[in-house]
DNA sequence: AGAGTTAGTAAACTCTACTAACAATCAAAG
DNA sequence: CTTTGATTGTTAGTAGAGTTTACTAACTCT
């Protein structure tokens, strides 16, 4: 009787829904999830103690369990030893040996990478592949064939794909525009499920990146990720969920002009834009100039003060007007920690109504080489188990 | 048998509950909920068509119907007179008639606002009360007679009291902080609900704006109302729902630094606030020193100008990072529109990456003076009916 | 008048979670 | 060493929610 349980709905006329009226199904997929969610974060417990935590009964919760079992998303791990009267309990746990998921990060400078993880969002296998000058549907190419690879170096059963890429990815997982690339409207969703089998997430890869320091760093409902690479990008987590804005493009703030004092020309034919003053090229650029001049020392320190100061400029309406409790930046650790932290730091609260405590904290993203490929597979298990 | 349905749940052993377990009536709620707002959107219609439009089928809705025709949350019109074959459909409406909402407007210069609207915010009465320089419990007994006085006016059953108060208020209806007030963790919306025995709810009196607005107005799904009256507030939508903040304090930018080029002294103690340019004292002064000029009419144009471009100067980041489609004005209509209103859309074009079309649309808020009362009312249709 | 179409309802079935009751298994008290 | 109490997990039966199937009612069109 409870095989007949996974056997698929019968999709009727509920092709053209409009609004999402809620089954009775989709209950019991939310509860299914929380038991997940609550094992993954919480660690292996009875499923009475499961009980007690979601206030669904014993009954109820023992018949999510033995679905969550046959599908192999949780496993049971023999009896507890603890002590105390009663009949002892199975400790039930999510299948953290027997789940895997790829992650991939496509941001990087002339790399990219693939990764397998576990459920914890540890690496456990590394695929890299190195592009030159390749554009267009070469990447693409090289992207799926990398994808493969990774899909072959997996040991368990595999939960999907996870993508963070650069440039402006819809709600579909279609790239509508990313220059790098030279990419336009490609359906990279569709055309790594179709190659793998697998289901697949893409987002942009400062999104992916917030997605893995909201999961396992600070956690903050309220906060935003500022990635700075190539170009300066962010990723912000409104309300406990990822804003995706208007046009899918929410986060991308290299091009706003900051402060009001010019600045220097950028490429997209504005001065002042943050990508002039905190992307990794031209942070580079300037502390080279600042290595020449006479007091190398002092002068690189006024650079990336500076850079600071101008990314909090920036940052500070965005962080006023969401009440934001996080600001986490995340590249090369030796440009951002010091001089340029503290600068945002300060910055941030002298333009901010002064209050104490301080209602927003600054830091780096700890490890932020790995940042996009975690939170590439913490988009997975978000979509496929509910879980994070 | 239908009667048994509206009895209360069991409540059990399930008051430590903390996640949000799911049971087969919160779905029934949540289909009666996209009934509702199904007819109030698009006005009546039959059950055929809620089933067609819901994905729902005929039977489920008509039993949803008939429930929320017992509760009185609709009516029937009689037979639709559209001539077609087939059986002649009894169309169903939301009992526009039958259900009222109180609004209140605590954020108004010397005066408290209420009104009994009716479900499509139309203020179908006012009462007023002013008041001097009263602070604390004083304001607050003002508010609780005007409440009642609204009450006994309203001439049909009485959905609810929704505020709009100055102010940061949680999520549980509590003032924390009101300066005008002098109100210090002020329960507001346990008080209202004691005295009039209604359900109640309170939020700042911009991000009940921007609930009007998003509801009546333009209705893009990532939006900020600005309102400027005393001081500079703002609501925020982002992805649809309301941005609350870590600490309840989101669309608080009145006091954000703006620009890098100084600015007159706030009373903050800062300097360069939004407010020392933007909010209508600021602005009258600054028009009244410009009429006193050689050239009054340009210096006038000079002011509302340099207004908008700091008000956009301070968006542009907050518009970018949330890819916002809408920036809506609330203020008066006579300081806004024209130079200020075209300053603020110029500027923040010019700082924003230049697309076409413009992904941003600016515009001042319909119906200004009475935006705060609209926007309660809508808090409480969402939360009593599910609609909006 | 007959055929075809659409709206609304009734009965029976499935799925979900609940209550009630029970067997298994342990610690602690007598 | 037995009894008592506590706790876990399962079985059996029930109520609610939505579905399928099948029906009646009421209309248009030919």
């Amino acid at each position: 009787m409870e095989a007949l349980r996974d056997r698929p709905r019968t999709d009727r006329h509920r092709t053209d829904r409009t609004g999402a009226a809620t089954l009775p199904s989709d209950g019991r997929a939310h509860n299914l999830s929380l038991v997940r969610q609550t094992l993954h974060s919480a660690g292996p417990m009875s499923r009475a103690e499961l009980s007690r935590t979601l206030g669904l009964t014993r009954v109820t919760v023992s018949d999510l369990v033995s679905d969550l079992l046959e599908r192999g998303h949780v496993v049971e791990l023999g009896q507890s030893d603890e002590v105390r009267p009663g009949k002892p309990a199975i400790l039930v746990d999510i299948n953290r040996q027997g789940l895997q998921v790829i992650g991939m990060d496509l941001a990087e400078n002339s790399v990219l990478r693939a990764a397998v993880l576990d459920l914890d969002g540890n690496i456990l296998e590394r695929v890299e592949r190195t592009i030159a000058s390749e554009t267009g549907r070469d990447v693409v190419n090289q992207v799926l064939g990398l994808a493969s690879e990774a899909v072959a170096r997996a040991t368990a059963t595999l939960l999907g794909i996870g993508v963070g890429t650069p440039g402006i990815v819809n709600a579909d997982g279609v790239v509508t525009t990313a220059p790098n690339f030279e990419w336009k409207d490609v359906a990279l969703r569709d055309l790594l499920q179709e190659n793998t089998g697998l289901p697949t997430l893409v987002s942009n890869d400062a999104d992916a990146a917030v997605h893995a320091d909201h999961t396992f760093g600070g956690g903050s409902d309220d906060m935003v990720l500022v990635k700075i690479g190539r170009g300066v990008g962010s990723g912000l987590i409104v309300g406990g969920r990822r804003a995706r804005g208007a046009h899918s493009a929410a986060g991308e703030i290299g091009h706003v002009t900051v402060g009001t004092d010019g600045g220097t020309m950028c490429k997209c034919g504005k001065t002042g834009c943050l990508e002039t003053w905190m992307s990794v090229p031209s942070l580079e650029r300037a502390l080279a100039e600042a290595a020449a001049s006479s007091e190398p020392e002092s002068a690189a320190d006024v650079v990336l003060r500076e850079a600071g100061e101008r990314l909090a400029i920036a940052l500070a309406p965005v962080v006023g007007a969401l009440d934001l409790a996080e600001v986490v930046l995340s590249g090369p650790r030796e440009l951002l920690e010091g001089p340029l932290l503290d600068a945002v730091q300060q910055t941030l609260l002298e333009r901010l109504l002064h209050q104490d405590p301080s209602p927003v904290s600054v830091r780096l993203a700890a490890d932020a080489q790995d940042i996009v490929l975690r939170g590439a597979a913490v988009m997975v298990l978000w979509n496929q188990l509910g879980v994070a």
